[in-house]
DNA sequence: GAGTGGTCTAGACCACTGC
DNA sequence: CAGTGGTCTAGACCACTCG
């Protein structure tokens, strides 16, 4: 039998269950404490109520706010810091995790040079313009074939050589409409453009990875021989709620590069 | 000025600090209590003494024998538990992370069919050579040029499929003569193997990834053209204290599967 | 029921940041 | 200096596992 106290989903709760861990059990649904502050931590994310590179309030009013203890809200934050979501920072606060923070921007990019150090990034936008779902992207971005969708084509360059062409869908619903020239006029990544011009920030993504010959299309906006191996490189960006806002391939020129990962 | 105490060093200390925060400082190095004590943890879990699958001691009894509180011990199992050295196990105890663990299993191996869910793999031993490290796999796995190595070859099935072939870099200081009986008699992946034949426990790892063309011995066996696209991956194996132990480069056919990587 | 990990609290003090 | 996150303690109780 569950004894763990759960609080009230109050928007501000000023006075709560009980100072030590009893109170009225059974609830329909279990979970301990500093999962149910994550959870309305979250929310207060996902409402834009608190945005990306702000601060938070601090650990002991959130505590006093949520009436448990300072422990309990730094194990909720300890979670979201751990995902991502949160960015601690001794001395000054908690912030909520930008794309802007250039720390995350290899986060998502796993494009490493063969040989030598870092190497200054450059996206050139191609081509943008809308369409209607196929059943493809329908099916990976959890659509109805025929919704409108945007497609940015564009080209990413490493040291002024292009190495990655990207095809990039990503939902009318949620981003209205996307124009060459909102790109161009943006300056850094994509990402960043998402979360600061439509307030959609990427959480995670999955990506799955083979080995393709190069289309003459590409072959040529690369520099390789049609035919050539390419990596394919497919992803689906996911937002808050585990919510699909970005399908993309991206074909990987690997003479010069690989894509590096970490396997913990 | 850091106050924090640095406990001493020693195997099984009995008496520590003091039960409060305070003590002699100004230590050469200064890390939180809790570090100090995964320090002492990871020394016992390299030194072998507590083996993979095995409960190490209780946290009550740990913080007993280092002379800090229940919570400085939970904390620093916390983020072995987080880096997959230890498995916690509610009601029954801490393990020693094993290659053992079905769960594990796929931590190494990100491959996984196009469509559908997952399939039996089935490891093939082909070749078993000892050999001298050239120039590449010397830097690799930090070794001279010259020092002996093992080379193993062989092939991964999917559902009876050809779909990987492995080419495998072992130091021979390390492993020692490697025969392909050995390889043949063993049923369990690669590193169950390496964890209970010779001691040897891969941590981490880290991949590099590149389209290349196949070559017509991986052709073959993998039943592809020529020159069609493969999946080169490149892989650098660590065990404790971040010493590199193994380094293999495999080529994926990806007609079928494909790479899956999940980015946080 | 004894033993283990898991949660929660209350309070103290340390380290860092900025006014 | 005040305010923030970071560490540490001591003690209580909960949830799970097994004999």
């Amino acid at each position: 039998m569950e004894k763990y106290v759960q609080i009230r989903p109050m928007p501000d709760p000023t006075v709560s269950p009980k100072g030590t861990s009893q109170g009225a059990a059974s609830s329909p649904t279990f979970s301990p404490l500093y999962r149910q502050i994550k959870s309305l931590l979250l929310q207060r994310l996902e409402s834009g109520e608190w945005r990306p590179g702000e601060a938070i309030p601090s650990e002991s009013e959130l505590a006093t706010r949520f009436s448990v203890s300072q422990g309990t809200v730094r194990k909720a934050i300890d979670e979201m810091s751990a995902e991502n979501l949160l960015v601690r920072r001794q001395g000054k606060g908690t912030f909520v995790a930008s794309h802007d923070d250039p720390r995350a921007f290899f986060r998502f990019l796993r494009l490493v040079p063969l040989t030598g150090g870092i190497e200054q990034a450059q996206s050139i936008p191609l081509e943008c313009w809308r369409a209607k779902a196929g059943p493809e992207v329908a099916r990976m971005l959890e659509l109805n074939i025929g919704d409108p969708i945007n497609i940015v084509r564009r080209l990413l360059q490493f040291a002024g050589k292009p190495v990655v062409v990207d095809e990039i869908y990503l939902p009318g619903a949620i981003f209205g409409t996307v124009t060459l020239e909102m790109l161009r006029d943006f300056h850094g990544s994509l990402y960043s453009f998402f979360e600061s011009k439509f307030g959609i920030r990427m959480i995670r993504a999955e990506e799955r990875l083979r080995a393709v010959p190069a289309d003459r299309a590409s072959a040529e906006l690369l520099h390789v021989a049609e035919g050539s191996p390419l990596l394919s490189v497919e992803r689906v960006s996911f937002s808050y709620g585990d919510k699909p806002v970005e399908w993309r391939r991206g074909l990987y020129a690997t003479n010069e590069h690989c894509y590096f990962n970490e396997l913990g």
